[in-house]
Formats: C-alpha cells, structure tokens, sequence
DNA sequence: GAGTGGTCTAGACCACCCC
DNA sequence: GGGTGGTCTAGACCACTCG
C-alpha cells in the first residue's frame, strides 16, 4: 500500500499546473489563469497560489509580466551546468598534486593584459601538476598580482582550487569566475610534463577570478589530458524542474 | 541627486543579511537570526521575513534546516552555467549549415550502446557541416532511434539544434539533455570535412537527450574546430547573486 | 515544553496594463 | 475602471529538534 504523503497544497497546484504545461493544455505563449482565478479554483488564499506560482517560475516554466499575467515560458534546452575543480581531477588520491613552481615573475604582455596589471606590476605563478591514478593528468598555470606582505605558503596553495589559492594570497573572496573552455594542441612545455606528444589534443580550462570591486585577481589555465578528463554537463532546465519532484 | 528607490522591505532584509555575511558578521557554519527574530528586527511580518529569506536561500547564501534554523551556507566556486548550442557556431549567417546526410543505418554496437536500442532496431543518422564565417567550423553527427511512420524531413531538421530535431522526428520534448565534454584528434573523416590536418585537436561536445520518461531519444557528437569556437561558463554563485541587486 | 521553520488564511493597499 | 501581479499584515496551526 502507498503511504498517503499529503502534499502542501502551493505544490499541488505547481504540479497541476507544471502536467497541464507539460501535457499541451497550456502552450508556451499562453496566459495561465490569473491569480484571483486560481485561488477559486483551488479554494486557495492568494499568498498560497504565489507560492506556487513562485515554484514553477523558479523552474522555468512561467515568466511573469506585472499588469498582465503569468505566461507560459519556452523551455531553454541550450543552457547547462557543469561542474569544475581541478583539485577532483587528482580523486583525492595522496600524492594527487605536485607544487612545481612558486615564484615572482616580470609578466608577459599577455598575462598583463589579462591581470590587468600596472606598468611595473609583478605577478605570482604557480605551476602544478596534478595526477590520475599514478599517471600525470593535467598541467595547471595560475598567476596572481603580486602584492607586497601578501606571501604565498607554498604548503596553503598546493591542495587548494584557483578560488581558495587566490584568497590566501590576498582577496578574501572571488565573486566571479569567469571560465571558458576549448581544445588546442600540447606545446613543448605540456608535452613534458605530461608524457604525451607534442601537438596533442588537450582540453583547456582558462579561468579569470574577479574580486567584488571588479578587478581581475587571478587568471591561467588548466591543461588537461585527454584521456583522463572530460567535463560533465547537465541542461539547467532539467536540474531546476526537480524541485517539483520534491514530495 | 539620486533618485529615491522604495525597496521592498523582503528585499532590504534579505539585502542587510547578505552585507553581513559578505563582510564576515555572519560566516559559513553560523545560525543567522530566527524568524522570529528577524520579525522584531524588521518590524515586518513572519511572511515577509521569509520572503527575504527566500531569496537568499536562492542565492546559495542560506541553507536551511527545519526545527533548528537558517544556516550561512559556503559559497561554491565550482558549479558554472554553461550554453551550448549547435546552431550557434553558425552566427545565424544565411548557408551557415550543410545538411550533408539523413539516412537509415544501422547502429554499429557504440550506438545501439547509447541509444538502448533493441536487436534489429535501426537509427536515423544526420550529419551536418556548420560554417563560421565562410569556413567549415564543426562537424555534427547525430543519431535517433528509427521509428516507422515518423519521416524526418530534410528541411525540417536542418537549421534547429539537436533537442528540437529530436521533437520534430518522434518525441514532443527532450526533458533531459546530457553533455559531455572533451578533446579529440581529428580522425580521417572529421579532418576532411573540416579541412585540418588529421590528428589536429577539436573540442568534442556529445549530447544524449531523454524522453520523460527516461529512454534515450538521441545521441551524438559535435566536433568542434578549435579556432573557432570555445565554450564560455560563469560561476552559478555569481549568477544568482544577481537576484539580490534587483533593485 | 520551548523554539524553530513550514504551511495557510483573509484580508489590505499599491503599481501597472489595457480598454 | 477593472483586471493583473507585487507587497504586506497579524494572526493560526503544524512538524520538527533539542534539552
């Protein structure tokens, strides 16, 4: 026999609702009934109906226009999360990250340009290689602004993702992180560490941290052997209809 | 002079809690003020206090716990919103995509793997050759399982990305949209049709689409030139911390 | 039993949109 | 002016947690 979960009533009419947008009675484009209407319906207060209401917008299935009503929204299928840390590439294994390099150094154009660094301004960088199973996986390049009594411990950085590492350096917080991804080709240097031919494909993660006032705090990129590391995606519009599968 | 904003009192005391967590009053771990408290604080409402809340909860700075409390949540750098869509890569240009092949296979065993076929189940394949700005800048191959009596029309498919190819040919919606991503060499038949030199790396993008209730509806790849095209993401904690500056 | 969050009501007044 | 959503109140009762 089931077991009788009595379902608040606000979700009772998000998933009535939700099955009639998914079953076609309600189109995207379409008005749902308004508020007042709902209320009768469900022999619901009006605060109640929000709530509900609330759910399914937070599940993307309405767009609310003030003065008008609640529209039935498309559905996005071309947004997606994903998870990224270069630290879960190691599993967690013991020995899972070499700290190869800490050191101060003049940037390159390009690493200025990024850093958005004053002339004369000097960067950290931290080179890490982590492993997968014994086997080298991916080679990581961070660099940060280098400021004055603002030391690196080696020890605080080498377990630590970009976002941590940079909050002990300076920075108590990023605020973003911006990410983009792309493939290219191993140079000489990620060849070497990571024991593949050069010009093989690699992944590469590239990140820029912000800090809450807008400036750029960290910046590299992550290289990734192919064989050992791939990202994960799910469409959003699916994670956030799980909310309506609470009860 | 500035002008004069009426915020919403939920929106300033949900704002005034955010402040002092980002300043460090209240630190991940804590147990911010009860309800109850929040309401003589406030001078607002049970309801309202909890549409506060409500929206920092949203915002991932609140986890909250029945019977004990409202707990200051740590924020997570790793989780990042990503889009994808195939179609894109064109710029919309006018002849941005080549239908090269619509056919009835059968599935090798990778694709009778993917897509849960059945013994004797066949599959509609369509590949096509997306152009950026003139030049060939990814190569997509997609797989649906094969029905009798649902024709895929050539012209129907040719310029809408993958979930509405699935909606036009069998199922009304993909609910679930799985993306994996990685980096390859081009084999021989993505090097000629994107005119690169085989073994030249591509980001590789394979996405795998479920009906609701939970069979495979298609699968496929899409092989991306590494010149052109790159995917952008952006910190989910940064995104929804939008909600809170609303006003 | 005292405190917490979760649900729900039956009103109120407002700003906005459209006729 | 009539309908819509947006905000807000001052209560109520419930389930849960902890001592």
């Amino acid at each position: 026999m089931a077991v009788n979960i009595v379902r608040p009533l606000y979700y009772q009419i998000a998933y009535g609702l939700s099955n009639k947008i998914k079953n076609g009675e309600f189109k995207p484009g379409d008005l749902i009934p308004s508020e007042t209407q709902l209320s009768a319906e469900y022999g619901a207060s009006k605060m109640t109906v929000r709530q509900g209401l609330t759910l399914l917008s937070d599940a993307g299935y309405l767009k609310t226009v003030p003065g008008k009503g609640n529209y039935v929204d498309w559905p996005r299928y071309d947004i997606f999360t994903v998870r990224f840390n270069e630290m879960e590439i190691t599993g967690g294994a013991p020995g899972g990250v070499k700290l190869l390099e800490v050191n101060m150094e003049d940037p390159t154009p390009e690493i200025r340009q990024h850093l958005n660094l004053l002339p004369g301004g000097k960067t950290v960088v931290v080179k890490r290689l982590l492993y997968t199973e014994g086997n080298p996986s991916a080679y990581d390049v961070k660099y940060l602004p280098y400021e004055k009594g603002k030391p690196v411990v080696e020890r605080e950085i080498q377990n630590v993702p970009f976002p941590e590492m940079v909050a002990k350096h300076g920075e108590l917080f990023s605020v973003k992180n911006e990410v983009s991804i792309s493939a290219a080709a191993a140079n000489q240097e990620c060849a070497q560490k990571l024991g593949v031919e050069p010009s093989s494909p690699l992944l590469v993660v590239e990140q820029k941290l912000y800090s809450a006032d807008h400036k750029v705090i960290g910046w590299g990129k992550t290289f990734c052997h192919c064989d050992y590391f791939r990202l994960e995606a799910i469409s959003s519009q699916y994670q956030r209809n799980q909310v309506l599968h609470k009860f």
